[in-house]
This record gives structure tokens, sequence and C-alpha cells, in this order.
DNA sequence: CTAAAATAGTTTCTATACTAACTATATACT
DNA sequence: AGTATATAGTTAGTATAGAAACTATTTTAG
């Protein structure tokens, strides 16, 4: 574990998380839903009648992803938007019942997905050390 | 860490992985060349005169992404094509004298972007351990 | 030996990320 | 107040992943 960390690290993590989201993807194909579209919806659900722009430093996305994942949750009717009632550049984002009720049964499904098979036989003490990895990683490369 | 496994692992992840990518990307603006592309010419050099094929498993990439990605490499003159000797469908890959300068260029920065940046201040220990789970993380997932 | 099936690679389509340019509106400066 | 700057969101262009359809060739089966 001393040397070749382009390798065992950088491109192995690659390679693992495009694994992990395919799994995901291929999950949540009964949903009509993909992994991304999923994190808009869960923030959505959290954060009801926020900005576009709130929405997406919630979930991580630049506003060119939001503007393009919220037309299709709007397709599926999962989210809808409204003129803001002050700023007139600006759109206030509100969840559907229809979205609410796919988050509801979402939640607990994905919570189901990554306890029982996605982190199977992987113990608490290691997720500890694999997040704060993740979290030193991110520390390290911050502001970039 | 016993619960919220979507949020805390999941998408925390990918975040992370975004971040990184992000990051090496910026890294490798200065040599033209994206991670991807990165992968797909490592494996080049040290398996040089393969398939495209072979290729693409080697990189962790399908098809259609070795067909783009090699008519990148070609346009940049890193790579080249040649009909195959004895199976007409296919085509033998090769690195071309640039590609093999800009490897020998890369391998060393890439280890010094990840030993002195990405992973400063984690020790071979979290290293193990968070090899460790992306490991067991592939296995539960595998096949899908 | 010929027809069917498999394989190598390309192309097209959808979904995503990111950059840059663009429109419309709001805020700040003088 | 009027101009300059900043902000919210959209659109367009490049790079990537993945599915499906397609071409050309090879292999297999009868």
């Amino acid at each position: 574990m001393y040397k070749e960390k382009d390798e065992h690290i950088g491109i192995y993590t690659s390679h693992t998380i495009k694994a992990i989201i395919r799994f995901l993807t291929t999950e949540l194909k009964q949903f009509d839903i993909t992994p991304e579209q999923w994190i808009v919806l869960k923030r959505l659900a959290a954060n009801d009648g926020i900005t576009q722009k709130e929405l997406a430093v919630l979930a991580d996305k630049d506003r060119p992803s939001i503007t393009r994942i919220l037309d299709i949750l709007e397709q599926k009717e999962l989210a809808r938007k409204e003129k803001h009632h002050t700023d007139r550049r600006s759109f206030s984002v509100f969840i559907t019942p229809r979205g609410i009720e796919l988050k509801n049964q979402l939640l607990p499904f994905l919570e189901d997905v990554y306890e029982d098979r996605i982190l199977k036989d992987i113990t608490d003490e290691e997720l500890e050390v694999y997040r704060r990895v993740l979290e030193k990683m991110n520390r390290n490369i911050e502001g970039v």
C-alpha cells in the first residue's frame, strides 16, 4: 500500500463508484428514477419551496444540471416550479404528492439496499474509517 | 454510523469522487488530457498492440467509450490503430512515441498528486481499510 | 458447405458534469 | 436616476457512461 496510489486508490475507487452507480441505476429502474434524480428529489422533499439555486447547492449539482434534472422531474410529475414571489429571476421548486409518495418508498428502500447488499459484511468500524478517509480527501482538495 | 447509509456513505462517496475527478481534471489540464483518457493511455502503455476489446476490459470501459476515447487519443497523436492481421473485424492499438513520452511524465506526476495532496495526512492503515471497504463493496455487487 | 449465432467495432440516443455564453432581472455605485 | 455589476436560470458545446441498433466478419452447428 506504499506505492502506486494512482492505481490502487484512484483508479480502483473510480472503478468501484462506477459499479455502485450501475448497481443503483439497475435497482432504481423499477421506480423509473436515476440515482442523480433521486438526490435532487430527496433534497427537495426536505426543503420544499426553495429556489433552484439553493437546491443546486444542497444536491451538489451545478446550475445547468439542476435545470436538466428538474425538467425530467417535472415531466415525471414529481416536482413543479413556480415563479418566485419577490424575485422574478427565480423559481421556487415544490415536490408533488407523487414525488412525496416516491420519496416515502425510496428512503427505506435505499437504506435496505445499502444495509443489506452494498455494505454487507462491512463492519461499522471499517465504515467509520472509510468515511474518515473520504472526509480527509475532501478537505485535502477543498476549494479546487 | 448506524443509520442513513444512503446519505452518509452513498451520497457522500458520490460527492467526494466528483470532487476528486474535478481536481484531477484541473491538474491534468496542463497536459491536455482527461482522467479517463489517462486510464486508457496507461493501460495501452502497459499492453501495446492489444485489440480495442482487450483495452476496453483493462481500462474498465464499454466498447462505445473506447471507440470515443481512442478517437481523441488518435487526434492527439498519443495512440494509433492498425487493422488486425488475422481478424479483420478487429483493430490492434498502439501507443505513439508522443504517448510514451506523456505516460513517462504522468506516471510520476500522478503518484505525487496522490501522495502529497489528495491522500495527505491519511495513514497507510486508514488506506488499507479504505481499500478493503472498496473491495467488499465490489464483491457485494459483483455481476450486476 | 451453408445458415445461424457470436463477436468487434461504430453509431445513435438518453443521462450526466462542466464550461462558457446568453437573457432577464436585481443590486450597487456615483 | 442611470449605469455598471451581480445573480438566476437557460442554452450550447465537449467529455463521459450505458443501452440498443447496426455493419462487417468470424465461428458454430447441422
